[in-house]
DNA sequence: AATGAATGAGACTTCATTCAT
DNA sequence: AATGAATGAAGTCTCATTCAT
């Protein structure tokens, strides 16, 4: 099992690595992620970790990448019915919530990081918004203006708006514990109500 | 050394703890708060720190709430000019998010601690929201609504949904290091007016 | 034992430290010496260790220091004969050798060493080389030339030469290895006399 | 990858290791010499080191012999103008030091290496020290003695004592920083004045 | 001949906390 | 009320070396 290891193999054990990291957050959280634990975890020496990681930045960031993707994979599996653009978008913001209170750990460490390296995932406010999520909400808000008669004027500007409410809902249900289903769903619908409401009636 | 103090020295020694403890955060960060950093600062002993505080926890917490006091403090100074009610709101949000980027370490620290102890004073979510500043926007929006003719339904919940955007916003312009004041005043104009065009609306 | 001790107690513990130091550096040498083995050799927490000493660096440098102490002090004994200047000289070389290549490991660790902190106590070159020996070895040279009858136009040049020549020797000794009693009283010799030899010729 | 290297080839990989370690040296000092710097820094896998050296040792005594090389090479370099033997080793002096100091992370380390490898290049002690630079000043010292009317009894000693003053003076230049041309030609140029003074005077 | 993943000891350092005085 | 010496665990990181491939 030494050398020239297949490629296969060192992904195996980047996996190993991963799986333990994230292991420890969840179980204790990020302030006890350290390498040493990692190392023990992972049933292997400190110095393995230090293969694959160049330190524990590096090792954290990826813990912190790999748990952002996880959220946004689930929020974008597809709805189970197909519904109106407005309906879907209400849908999809509660899977948002739910799916980052689930795994408030990562979601906090990943929204509020400033490294270049997250942020160039997280951004909301750089122009061309495709991949984070703000691109999707567009695409939506776009539909729903066609098919529901809504005018509106600047649909990046109002997708980033109503993405703040959620986004600052999301971190203050989190903050202020309050993580019922009710709790969750009753916000996010009258967030996004209150928006299509106005964005209606401003025709 | 001393004998019998009197309670104003025991204010005093506290207030000098906490003023040290504030010095190396403002200039070193939070990671650097630690008690002998704060008794070399303050220039006491660390058996003493251990006196005024049971222990690191708690001093961070009366660091952080100190933090939130001040920056509450500045947010609540009375305008310069009288001006409309809707105006007034635009005028203080663009303050608020001035304060907590000017004062970004305290900011997240405390916006986003779940500590009960915190909670307390920044919660949104519970009903009498009075101290927290949800109450002051609750009577300007029903001032605006007065005066400016709007129709609000449930002030309670318009007021917290406006104040959560702005509360996504500051985090977001802190994580993303868009701090300039154009980029405040741009954002914090365009989701008050926003908002307020759908409150006018909506009669 | 704890709190306010004495100050006696304090320099007993740092004395306690220095010593098990230098126990390690005679034992196994510089390379060999670190904190954790000083703490285990004074059977002490790392902690005090690093209380004691900022790190590892301003530890060394006491040892350091301290080995270049005990050498001037051994040098700087009174002969137990009454001689000649010259033969003063001699002898003082030989003893200084003798001690140095004793205390090799200190030896070139002091006198090799550029911190700014030592090269203070061993400068050759500096104008008022009073403590570093050099000073006296003039006033020696001075008293030769009266009593002996040499010219000697420029005395502190003249010291530093046969200095420098001296301290040659006695690192290529260690370096070679030549260690005995004899290779040292022969070329301590052999290095004075061909220098007085020189002088006395000069007038 | 390769079968039956050629042994130029093996030369050649070795001179790389070789480069590649003085090249780390050279920028970071003896300290940062490490199996892995090595390698990275010559595109290597830390294997291939081994494969050319048994250990760190012999692979920091190689970069040692191979400074040392190039010292001598550099002061054994003809004179541009033919001058009298004296000022030929005033020349051959000064440019030793020079070249010395310009070199000092490897000049220090041959000099001061205990290690018989090395120690066998270096010795100033042994008899026929012909390869060393003693046998070279012997010779000069020799026709300077014919040619300018010294008589000289004992040319082996002498020309030791003379080197032994100039490899203090390196050293000491070295370590308490005083490396300016001027320095390095006034202390040599009186060092050797003074040597020859006395020989001229000891007929 | 060459690779490079893995090891594991050991380096330095920081820190919250205790407790005898 | 105040001190500060002492603890000891935990943290990050580097390194020479081995060995299966």
């Amino acid at each position: 099992m030494r050398k020239k290891m297949k490629p296969d193999t060192i992904k195996q054990n980047e996996m190993k690595l991963l799986i333990a990291a994230k292991a420890i957050v969840e179980s204790t959280g990020f302030e006890a992620l350290s390498i040493r634990a990692v190392a023990q975890q992972a049933d292997v020496s400190i110095g393995t970790v230090y293969h694959y990681y160049d330190n524990k930045e590096s090792l954290v960031e990826a813990v912190v990448l790999s748990g952002y993707q996880s959220l946004m994979w689930e929020v974008k599996q597809p709805l189970v019915n197909e519904v109106a653009p407005s309906e879907e978008i209400i849908e999809r913001f509660i899977r948002y919530v739910k799916t980052a209170i689930s795994q408030k750990k990562y979601y906090q460490k990943v929204m509020l990081n400033p490294s270049p390296a997250i942020v160039k995932h997280t951004s909301i406010f750089k122009e061309n918004a495709i991949g984070s999520g703000i691109g999707s909400l567009e695409v939506l808000l776009q539909k729903a203006s066609y098919q529901e008669g809504f005018t509106i004027q600047d649909i990046g500007t109002q997708a980033r708006i109503l993405w703040l409410t959620i986004y600052g809902l999301t971190l203050r249900l989190i903050t202020e514990k309050k993580t019922t289903d009710e709790d969750i769903v009753d916000w996010v619908t009258v967030i996004c109500e209150t928006h299509f409401y106005k964005l209606k009636r401003s025709e």
